[in-house]
DNA sequence: TACATAAATTAGGCATGCCTAACAAATCAA
DNA sequence: TTGATTTGTTAGGCATGCCTAATTTATGTA
């Protein structure tokens, strides 16, 4: 008999070291991810995240060496990626039908995603209609924890006169997220590319009829496809 | 300025005290509730007990003496209450949008309602169409924290020939409230008493052209309103 | 190669909230 | 009123998960 899951057995931080250190793998892609990182990354000191997770190992859901680069196994892996459709599920509903805005979401769906009940997810995903995505353009995997990897084109690869579709954000701070807003942007947007500064990397972009500049540091943070 | 609520500070454990204590008051009537009761309801150790509600009283949310009876400040009264919302809320969106059955919905909710986020309830209760009772028949209190106390009249306590409509379980747990829906009752099933059993307080009862015999134990559990 | 720096771990503490065991206060009954 | 029983509190421990400080290992550079 295969290992019973025991994904109903782990607190919430156990959860919380799963999400983070999926992100910052995925965002690694073959670099080292460290304990610093995941340190700073969760804002908490680097001693703590050592403790931690000596004893997610010994759960098996974290693979290291002593020294060594961070890894999850298959376990945590699968675990990580049901946090996040848990998320990103939650997020939707928020947004759908709980007239969240597409800064409000994230903070709520942080505290619904660790709510423990495969019925509710079902049930939840159903009534949602099972959408593909979630109101940052972010894909949301299925319940058998399979996902499609979206091309990773920012804003910044593109080039004057190129036509876009604005898919999704990489960085989702509140901060960030109303910036988006403001500017009158949504998911879905369609941005041309007027000018690429050469000395700042910044770029005028135009949007419904509107003509604006932005930094180098905001187009490398949103997601398009060319059309 | 009055006291800004502290409502979002409180931990799981702090609330769960709370909405045990509230419970224990709202059934006690002017009787003493002590350390012992809460402590066997919330199935742990009077000593854990005594120093949690220590540290509760310090933050002004548990009013009593040392060795005296127990009692919630109007604070504490009225962050249970909210909590009691909150649980019976969400019970209703699991009954009526995420297809959970009566005796389902408890151990969900009992997780959802420590979530924090005002702006969702509020929501959550426009969604709901703003509903007076929950799944079990227990009257919601509204956001300012009023709420209508039913009067409680159990089946136990009618005669023979009398006719009621069930309007809530005083006990809500799992084995009862599947044992309830076995015999094929529902919140405004109509119910007539047949007969009462001096010898053991059992009665008989007749309800969708059944007639069946159900114990004392039973009867003190199910609220009606005679019709 | 050897030293300086950066990264990771261990050691020792603290807060929360649970436990058992020991003790103190209150209550009931003879 | 005093002794027995019940109820409540304190004392001392444990697990989780955080911290800072000290130490160990790894790495990069002269």
């Amino acid at each position: 008999m295969p290992n019973k899951s025991i994904h109903t057995k782990l607190t919430k931080n156990e959860e919380d070291y799963l999400k983070a250190l999926f992100h910052l793998l995925s965002e690694a892609g073959d670099n080292k991810v460290g304990t610093n990182q995941l340190a700073e990354y969760m804002g908490i000191s680097p001693a703590s995240v050592s403790g931690m997770l000596k004893k997610m190992k010994t759960k098996d859901l974290v693979a290291s060496e002593r020294y060594g680069k961070l890894d999850l196994t298959e376990e945590g892996t699968a675990i990580a990626v049901q946090l996040i459709r848990k998320h990103r599920l939650w997020e939707t509903f928020l947004y759908t039908h709980m007239n969240f805005t597409w800064d409000e979401v994230h903070e709520v769906a942080e505290q619904l995603e660790h709510i423990k009940s495969t019925k509710l997810i079902a049930e939840l995903d159903k009534f949602l209609g099972h959408p593909k995505r979630d109101p940052h353009g972010a894909v949301i995997p299925n319940a058998e924890g399979e996902y499609q990897l979206l091309p990773k084109i920012t804003l910044a690869q593109l080039e004057a006169g190129d036509r876009c579709r604005l898919v999704s954000v990489k960085d989702s701070s509140v901060a960030f997220l109303q910036y988006v807003s403001r500017l009158g942007l949504a998911l879905s947007s369609e941005i041309q590319i007027r000018e690429i500064e050469a000395f700042d990397g910044s770029v005028t972009i135009s949007f419904d009829n509107k003509e604006i500049n932005v930094s180098k540091k905001f187009v490398d943070n949103v997601f398009v496809e060319k059309i």
